[in-house]
RNA sequence: GUGGCUAUAGCUCAGUUGGUUAGAGCACUAGAUUGUGAUUCUAGGGGUCGCGGGUUCGAGUCCCGUUAGCCACCCCA
């Protein structure tokens, strides 16, 4: 016998995990549809070049890859960003711009595993390319947030800074050449101790007072006038600087109007992100209750999406949904339902001289739009409930012959076990009508 | 990729300085009960002790390796 088991890093999902990824799947798809993103899919393999391309080392480590049976060295895609750089480069002429699209999509890197960190995973993306609009960044925020929001979750934060802000001080600190270590080292702050990063900073060559400034920079608080002014201060002698403050300060502005409340957007200086594209507005968000998750929607701006690719400028803004993250947080928090079954109403194959009865029954529920689960043996009507209860059906409907013979039907709430009688007289619209209503009021 | 911790039934765990045939609760199956999820009672299935070596008269227990999970680094969703 072979033994059943599953790579390191990838998982089975089963019903339960499975029903929670699609409902969140299926709410993201209608926000980002809500704003006009349309949905596009490309290959999960691509030519190897592509993919290391612009890569890191970091990431051609990670990548998976190997040699196809016609000798063409391909890899999986590592996100979805890349494949999307070089789909535009193939077909923007077509597309026009500006371009918004989403991609919900598996994606695969080596890399070790953690809580929330998997090799196979799925990233739920959506951009804007093809405009250098500030509208698009604040759009941007707010699909983000309207759509951690729709997922259900109460409490989250999403934190946003802007690259030319970072840049900025850097330049004016003399360090510009050293931005990528300097900017990752901040990025610790909060994680790691304060003397941690520091040390971490002096290792990178920053002389004291440059650490100092850097810190006071990334540790900036107090209302979102004061960051700001906090910020502004900083890179007065920058004009990308406040540049960059400006563009914060329109988003906080736009996210007000656009009635998102108060606190669900700040301003954090610490937020660098180690991905080095980015060169406008950059956002992560976390959830309020488990920080240490890390971020589960982050995203920003880009001047130059697939200059790899094509001649094309192609400017764009965007983020990223990590759903399995997303969701081993919520697993975490307890807030997944333990429901096993996408059906709503149970129905009890209680007699089996009425098959044909139930099949007209199952099928007049479905025609109306409700999901229906017939049990396919006639076993004791107990075990029938008990299965229909353990998997998390809302209610049940038990017809026996003496119900047939009267006309009529029980409802049975699983969660109360309380049942109520629907007299139908043998009139399949009476009976979906009043097992709609009884769902409904349940 | 580097380092640390962990691994016994479907789940949660017990298992004595190494000593007979590895246990409990819950869950599961069948029956008491051919018309209703509980309770009770009865019977039952299920474990190569993650896997592979080693030490020993004897290993779930000690040692080494390996796989997986978790944690830290790194990076990131």
């Amino acid at each position: 016998m072979i033994e059943p088991r599953t790579l390191k890093g990838f998982r089975d999902h089963l019903p339960a995990q499975a029903l929670a990824r699609e409902r969140i799947l299926d709410v993201a798809r209608q926000v980002y549809r809500s704003f006009g993103f349309a949905p596009i899919d490309t290959p999960a393999l691509e030519y190897l070049e592509i993919l290391t391309g612009k890569g890191s080392a970091e990431t051609d480590k990670q990548l998976y890859r190997f040699t196809d049976h016609g000798g063409r060295e391909v890899g999986m895609r590592f996100d979805l960003t890349v494949p999307f750089a070089r789909f535009c480069a193939q077909h923007i002429a077509s597309l026009g711009t500006p371009f918004k699209r989403y991609h919900m999509a598996t994606v695969w890197r080596g890399e070790n595993t953690q809580r929330g960190r998997y090799r196979e995973f799925m990233q739920c993306d959506f951009d804007t390319i093809g405009t250098t609009s500030p509208v698009a960044d604040l759009e941007t925020v707010l699909v983000v947030h309207d759509l951690l929001a729709a997922i259900g979750i109460e409490r989250f934060t999403i934190r946003i800074n802007d690259r030319r802000v970072l840049g900025g001080v850097l330049a004016s600190l003399g360090l510009a050449d050293r931005a990528t270590d300097v900017l990752r080292s901040l990025d610790k702050l909060g994680k790691a101790t304060r003397d941690a990063v520091k040390a971490e900073l002096i290792g990178h060559g920053v002389v004291a007072d440059a650490v100092e400034k850097l810190l006071k920079m990334a540790e900036l608080s107090g209302s979102m006038a004061d960051v700001l002014a906090g910020l502004e201060s900083l890179v007065a002698d920058s004009e990308s600087g406040r540049a960059g403050v400006a563009a914060l300060r329109a988003i906080l502005d736009g996210v007000q109007a656009a009635g998102v409340a108060e606190g669900r957007v700040v301003v954090d200086p610490s937020i660098a992100r180690g991905l080095d594209y980015y060169t406008g507005i950059v956002l992560e968000s976390f959830l309020d209750d488990l920080p240490t998750l890390g971020s589960i929607c982050s995203g920003g701006r880009y001047d130059n999406l697939a200059g790899l690719y094509t001649k094309q400028a192609l400017p764009g803004v965007g983020a990223s949904l990590g759903i399995d993250r997303l969701l081993a947080g919520l697993e975490e928090l307890g807030k997944l339902s333990a429901v096993e079954t996408p059906a709503e109403v149970f129905l009890v194959f209680f007699d089996e001289a009425h098959l044909a009865d139930y099949l007209r029954v199952a099928s007049a529920l479905r025609a109306a739009g409700m999901a229906v689960e017939f049990f396919p043996e006639a076993k004791r009507v107990g075990q029938q409930l008990k299965v229909a209860a353990k998997k998390g059906f809302p209610a049940a409907l038990v017809i026996g012959s003496d119900e047939f013979a009267a006309g009529t039907a029980q409802f049975k709430n699983l969660a109360t076990q309380q049942s109520t009688t629907i007299d139908w007289h043998g009139d399949l619209h009476v009976l979906v009508d009043a097992v709609r209503s009884q769902m409904v009021s349940r």
